[in-house]
DNA sequence: CTGTTAGCGCTTTCAA
DNA sequence: TTGAAAGCGCTAACAG
């Protein structure tokens, strides 16, 4: 249970002030190369490191930074999280974090702990669309990246995908494949930034001459489940067609299932492409063509721009940087057959 | 940029000195109601947070811990980290995450920055076997709680699997579905935990009578490709066998796409098992029948053991706790038929 | 029931 | 090139 080192500690084994260890830790110039070295010597033997508790009581800084992540078990959350970490870790900075568990009141609770611990900066990917708590947290001056969200008038840095482009893109490979009756399974609400894909998906078939079939729309949870129900009531209602366009890959991979479970191959029978790349994706049977989107890369560029913003390398406005996106070209889609 | 408020603003605000609203702030009794009140008033109004840095800088506790884990991406680690996460926040602790990457310089850096920021205790999930890394840590009295490995002789808390047992339980389902020819994808290196696992497999054979085949045991990598490639070299070798235990989930989803590849049914011709039950498991067709352990809760009493050394209330040597394995049947085991 | 004093480990003046 | 003093925000110990 030794108690850990000090600077007093060094300073009086090194016969010098503890004024002059805080220079050499600081690497400042003037310092004798000798009293340096002893003074370097000294820290090394005696396993000392700084206190960041300390440090950061004088200087107003923790370098931690705090992430609210709806869950850090989904692997697409999972791998923005670890481009965060890698960001920072690159950086020296620390990484804290903090599931919402999408609850609002746990939101609440770790803004509180954040701001407790002095989080230097916060990287927030939403539970919903509310965002006003954000407001007395960046008000006081801590700078905040959000994700997939708007900012409203807060000076904070955006990072989002184009919903509505990721819905077209994905519609209009299935009508390049030759499909017309394509099924879409929407998020369980219009309202989300991934209700905006539904939109991209009609524009697509709009361009195409193709009237859209409310009755070939049916909504899922955002889920696996979901997809499957969904997909089961399609099935069950007897309408045609040969594609389903699904508002994300957990849907459509519930869709793949449910599909498999009535009998029909994929992509043989029925052309399934989704959005997202979550990292099942490339593991189910059939691989699933889908919309993805750098998330590990996202992790890093919100980090980026959030430490800019944390060493006052940039002071300016919101900035908002919207991830590319791409067709991922699996084995689920296939052109159309008329058998289908 | 309104800088935050501190004790003192209140004091001043409320009238009263900074003690009493410290004493407030921690619900000491001996506060007057109407003080307490009035204090509490202005700290909700001023929206005022104490400082976690100045409180752990006296209190010499940072309510923070520190999880080191090789990567936060992986959803076995992921599960595990969740359960962390979920039990910190029931006790007001904060996570610090350290993906190791499985870099050895990355722990030891992550070692010293959970140091520096003073983590009042560290779980850590290692890389290899190797942990000399820990002990001027843990003996400056930093609770540690270590995952999968022996402690040596230093006083953490350990929490691992039986992995023989895993071994054994996998084969002996095999061996009750009638399979005698059963093939085993070993590990890289048998000096690994996970080596342990087909040494019980080995077990299980011994006792049901069967000698053992060297033919039938391949390496794999642990990962998926290592066991499709482990399979491909079994299948080469023209080696009769109807099932397949490989030593992780990773190499048994390889060993079934290579089956597949090879126009070989999973289960009809060739059951498959593996151990750890990851989230692929449950997605991959067939599902894969497997040996589970609760990876949130082993996070979860992981949380529980450590904390207890964190606020002294358990003040004794090492425990080791042995985490529950179970089977979880799924679809890629059937009984043994003759024509396989 | 409340206030004063001192000090946690560090860095920023200011002096020598 | 080095040291002494003050103070970051908080709480424990002691008075009153």
């Amino acid at each position: 249970m030794a108690n850990k080192a000090t600077i007093q500690d060094i300073a009086r084994a090194a016969g010098v002030s503890n004024q002059t260890v805080s220079r050499v830790l600081n690497n400042r110039p003037d310092v004798a190369d000798a009293t340096r070295q002893r003074v370097t010597d000294v820290i090394q033997q005696m396993g000392y490191r700084p206190s960041d508790m300390a440090r950061g009581l004088r200087n107003k800084n923790t370098r931690t930074i705090g992430l609210i992540i709806p869950d850090s078990a989904n692997p697409f959350f999972a791998e923005i999280a670890k481009g965060v970490e890698t960001g920072c870790f690159d950086r020296g900075y620390g990484v804290i974090l903090c599931n919402s568990a999408k609850v609002l009141e746990r939101e609440l609770i770790y803004l509180d702990l954040l701001q407790s611990k002095g989080a230097d900066g916060i990287i927030f990917i939403a539970t919903s669309t509310h965002i006003d708590h954000l407001y007395p947290l960046v008000e006081s001056g801590v700078p905040v990246a959000l994700f997939y969200r708007d900012a409203g008038n807060l000076n904070v840095d955006t990072f989002k995908i184009d919903n509505f482009q990721a819905g077209y893109m994905a519609t209009t490979h299935l009508l390049e494949l030759g499909h017309t009756r394509i099924a879409c399974i929407r998020p369980s609400s219009d309202e989300t930034p991934s209700g905006r894909r539904v939109d991209g998906h009609l524009h697509a078939l709009e361009q195409a001459g193709i009237p859209a079939d409310m009755a070939l729309m049916p909504r899922g949870d955002n889920l696996i489940e979901g997809g499957e129900a969904a997909t089961a009531a399609l099935l069950a209602s007897g309408d045609s067609f040969s594609a389903i366009f699904a508002a994300n890959d957990a849907m459509a991979i519930g869709a793949m299932r449910s599909l498999r479970d009535s009998g029909r191959r994929v992509p043989d029978d029925v052309s399934v492409i989704g959005v997202d790349d979550i990292m099942l994706a490339k593991y189910v049977e059939p691989p699933l063509t889908t919309i993805a989107q750098p998330k590990q890369e996202a992790g890093l560029r919100a980090i980026e721009y959030l430490i800019e913003r944390v060493e006052e390398r940039y002071t300016g406005g919101p900035r908002e940087t919207l991830l590319p996106i791409y067709l991922v070209e699996r084995r689920s889609c296939a052109p159309y057959r008329e058998e289908a």
